[in-house]
DNA sequence: GACCGGATCAAACGCGCATTTCAAACTGGC
DNA sequence: GCCAGTTTGAAATGCGCGTTTGATCCGGTC
């Protein structure tokens, strides 16, 4: 029930001064954003969660299109300043893998704020907006050259980029899995809870790729 | 509630009539659900699309979420119908693995019908509907468990369950990725084109897969 | 022919919601 | 205390779209 609230209420209801109504419509976009995607989600909801007035978002965005692209920059910003990724190369590849994979099944699955950006990513996934081709220019591309580089490593330096790319794809869709495909995952392990077993499912996917990535090192060497 | 007679006797005899509409609806919702979503696809273009009024999507499915769910399960029966798995399980588990593969990617990446119901799966990924409730207890239960045989056949019968999940879930998962994640894909790569590369991208999943599950065999005999 | 009931149609209705409006409240500077 | 700017507020506006309505068409039946 989003009834409007009354005059008298509205005056009740004054909340510290100085907590910027922009901020708290961010971070009241983002929640509501992250959980109905953008059509369903309303800006009366995402403005009654802020405690601020409907009016306040075309005053600071625009639209709720500019809304939308600035939750999506300031939940990218924050994720990168307050969690950045260990993108320093130091220690055997295989260990630097499991790194990798662990921190990023953390971020994909995580209960908290952490797992939020990836849920509005999801949905990128099916509806894209400019605000992807930035996400994937800005952050994205490094990571992923991360792991490439590392699988390179692996493969040995005369490894040609086609199977690198094809490898480093492999494991990057073994961990985007749990997330983008939980429905079909729940549905099917109705007693299984992903998010709870980060580690053992971190270990498979490490194991399971490392096997597959010497393989083929080893069919290349003959 | 005015609902069309169901196929008695009484509706077979009449129709020369223009009867079909109710199928042109079902064929229109089912291109414009695949391509919109259903949120953003509108009954109106549906209606258009398929040369019919509008009162009509009211008049055969109730409502706009009656005639989705038609079009989720008319799509289901065809997809089974016309082009049914081959759950047999003759010859070695590597072959079979093999040509399991490639049919899934064909069915997730073709450019034509095949793939639409794929792509309707897709977006209840992200907004799941009673539908997919349906389709994962009548379809891909089934499917799944027939990666899960030759998994464990390949494994060794004494594998533990576990694993076996664990394995499957990572083949699957190889599959789906160039689907579900395909606005990434594209990005990261632009000059890439998955569905025009089928054959070798399951000979990659294959081959990847299968040494992964040697070691894992491996490895546990020791 | 008159009648019935299914099928189609154009138009209207009503609701949800993004966006706008304009006045009131507040701010710091003088 | 007054003023120009900024920020907040309740209410209005406008529109897209799902749904409904009531008329009309048309084949089959008596």
């Amino acid at each position: 029930m989003n009834r409007p609230l009354r005059t008298t209420a509205a005056t009740v209801r004054r909340q510290p001064r100085n907590a910027d109504t922009r901020q708290r419509l961010l971070d009241a976009g983002l929640a509501v954003f992250a959980a109905e995607g953008f059509r369903k989600a309303t800006i009366q909801e995402i403005s009654r969660r802020a405690g601020a007035n409907i009016a306040a978002v075309s005053y600071y965005f625009g639209d709720k299109a500019g809304l939308y692209a600035a939750v999506f920059e300031s939940a990218e910003r924050q994720a990168n300043d307050e969690d950045p990724w260990p993108l320093a190369g130091d220690g055997p590849p295989e260990q630097r893998l499991h790194a990798h994979i662990a921190g990023f099944l953390a971020r994909l699955l995580d209960r908290d704020r952490r797992a939020v950006l990836a849920q509005l990513l999801a949905r990128e996934m099916v509806e894209p907006t400019p605000a992807l081709d930035r996400l994937v220019r800005r952050r994205m591309r490094s990571n992923h050259d991360h792991v490439a580089t590392i699988i390179r490593e692996l493969l040995g330096a005369d490894a040609d980029a086609e199977t690198v790319r094809l490898c480093t794809l492999s494991v990057v869709a073994q961990c985007v899995f749990y997330r983008n495909s939980a429905p079909i995952v729940a549905r099917l392990y109705p007693d299984l809870d992903p998010p709870a077993h980060l580690t053992q499912l971190a270990d498979h996917i490490t194991a399971f790729s490392l096997a597959a990535i010497r393989a083929q090192r080893a069919e290349r060497a003959t």
